[in-house]
DNA sequence: TATTGTTATACTCTATAACTATA
DNA sequence: TATAGTTATAGAGTATAACAATA
């Protein structure tokens, strides 16, 4: 926009977007990883927190990734005491993963970190700027269909 | 910001971004795909396009990726017939790589399927809206020292 | 000795498929 | 027979490290 010769396409919401996306997920990935987590754990997190206890199945539909990856996720969240894993006694195959205090503590420290790093990235954006970006991205992760 | 519960985390712009980043990056995956290339094979071409002809180490600092990985990029696309890819004679360890009528065939069959996917992603905002938040990204590209 | 490009290898993330237990 | 969770395996993508040619 700067140079009217520039590339055209690095001046598409496409472009733009597949290029901060990876970049903005490594910085967080670094800002929480001193928690012991990663942006998948948040990201689990983030759902339970949301919501009533779910079993691994819904977990994974809301994420958008496979069973089994949830396995992982949980065991590794279980041991850091972020949450707990009850054998639903109605249908003894599922699980209902709850938050449990440290785990919502642990959550608000990665919202925090996620925050900070905002605060970083939109150092040059006006508040009202920054406002309007937060909404449009918004109507954007709702147009596909995310549970944002 | 519907649900006044809503957990805040995804009310941030890293978690947005974050979450928003990967869909957009396999959809335009997808669309590029019956042309033979992937998200990175463009990203080279664009860098290509905005300058000059660029030695493999140049295109890997200003991708953000390791040199190695040029290598087979620039391979595939050799073969495609997009690039090419001459010794440098001032110094004979440098190849010198430029874009083929074709790879700037190729490459604008790739802009427009990334103008297609922002019409998809945009279709419930303004025009008013699509260049706000266009411009807005722009911002924090170069916020965050790219090259965009 | 330093640098460019290359190759070989390893690591991370995620998916697919097979298995166990419950239903 | 179908479903929840688990385990084992495989694939994609990318990085690290060793190497050859040139400076």
């Amino acid at each position: 926009m700067d140079d009217v010769n520039a590339n055209a396409l690095t001046d598409t919401l496409s472009f733009r977007l597949g290029v901060l996306g990876p970049l903005v997920s490594a910085r967080f990935a670094g800002a929480v990883e001193p928690l012991g987590v990663k942006p998948k754990h948040v990201g689990l997190m983030a759902v339970l927190s949301a919501g009533a206890p779910a079993s691994q199945q819904e977990l994974a539909r809301v994420m958008s990734v496979v069973p089994s990856l949830v396995v992982g996720l949980a065991d590794q969240l279980e041991e850091l005491g972020a949450i707990e894993r009850v054998r639903d006694p109605a249908d003894r195959r599922r699980h209902r993963l709850s938050l449990t205090d440290a785990g919502r503590e642990l959550l608000a420290a990665c919202l925090a970190a996620a925050a900070a790093l905002d605060a970083e990235l939109t150092a040059s954006l006006g508040v009202r700027d920054r406002e309007v970006l937060l909404r449009l991205l918004g109507v954007l992760a709702r147009e596909a269909g995310l549970p944002a």
